[in-house]
DNA sequence: TACTTGACTGAGAGTTGCTATCAAGTTATA
DNA sequence: TATAACTTGATAGCAACTCTCAGTCAAGTA
């Protein structure tokens, strides 16, 4: 059992945050002990990983407050909960690729900046000359 | 030459948030036609595909604001360039880690989801009994 | 020539997802 | 007993868009 400070630091998101999503109604069913307090069990740490999967992927508080309803509604909702995954991969992938081709561009810079380092060239491609 | 629209399709960025990064000032040195309409040259296009790299890298305005900054200083600034590209390149391969796992999660709930939907299983794994 | 259509402009309001501040309540420690 | 260390929810602020809109201009059409 874990309070709100604890999930904070073993799942690397901010306490901020956990009310933030708290609020958002991401974890109805989250104890609270006899002082309001609430206590995390570690299947709800489980949540907590699929909550920062899902966010790291692109998909927004509403469709992950959506996502949770499917859950609750219980296996009716496989096949739905199935297609939200597979297109939540779909998402991480192109982000993914998106990242290679972002890195491609910078590993392609920094041995251009190397160079003008190295040789102590001037800089010809910079904003100011590349627009004349 | 191109007009906004041209460059938002062109570069797959919205023209609304084209405008909104000429608010920010990072576009100082596009041109303007007698209409005061942007006509961005080819190599503006080059620091728009830089704009968007370092934002899908985590970067904030401020910081591209910066870094053009830098650029239109000149030379003496390369090494301070290098840095931050290095910096990002850094940033890029950290979220294109958490990707991964998150790639993998997601892999897991897929086949976790198809087991149940074939099987006709009822679903162990769900927020509801998990907190329980 | 008047009229419509279709850019493009900047100003400003609205949205999302945090992030920070704060007062109030509870518990542990000195 | 007081004071520090938690928690709580309410609220405000912020970044980065995103949308709406009134206004300007140019070209095409009746």
């Amino acid at each position: 059992m874990y309070t709100i400070k604890e999930v904070a630091k073993k799942m690397e998101v901010s306490e901020h945050t956990l009310r933030f999503w708290a609020k958002c109604g991401f974890f109805p069913f989250v104890e609270r002990d006899k002082n309001n307090v609430r206590v995390f069990s570690e299947s709800d740490l489980d949540w907590v990983k699929i909550v920062k999967c899902l966010r790291a992927c692109g998909t927004d508080n509403k469709s992950i407050k959506k996502y949770l309803t499917l859950c609750l509604e219980g296996d009716s909702t496989l096949k739905e909960r199935f297609d939200i995954i597979k297109e939540t991969k779909k998402k991480a992938l192109s982000k993914m690729e998106e990242l290679k081709q972002q890195l491609e561009m910078l590993d392609y810079k920094e041995q251009f900046y190397m160079d003008l380092i190295k040789n102590n060239k001037k800089d010809i491609w910079n904003p100011i000359s590349a627009s004349k």
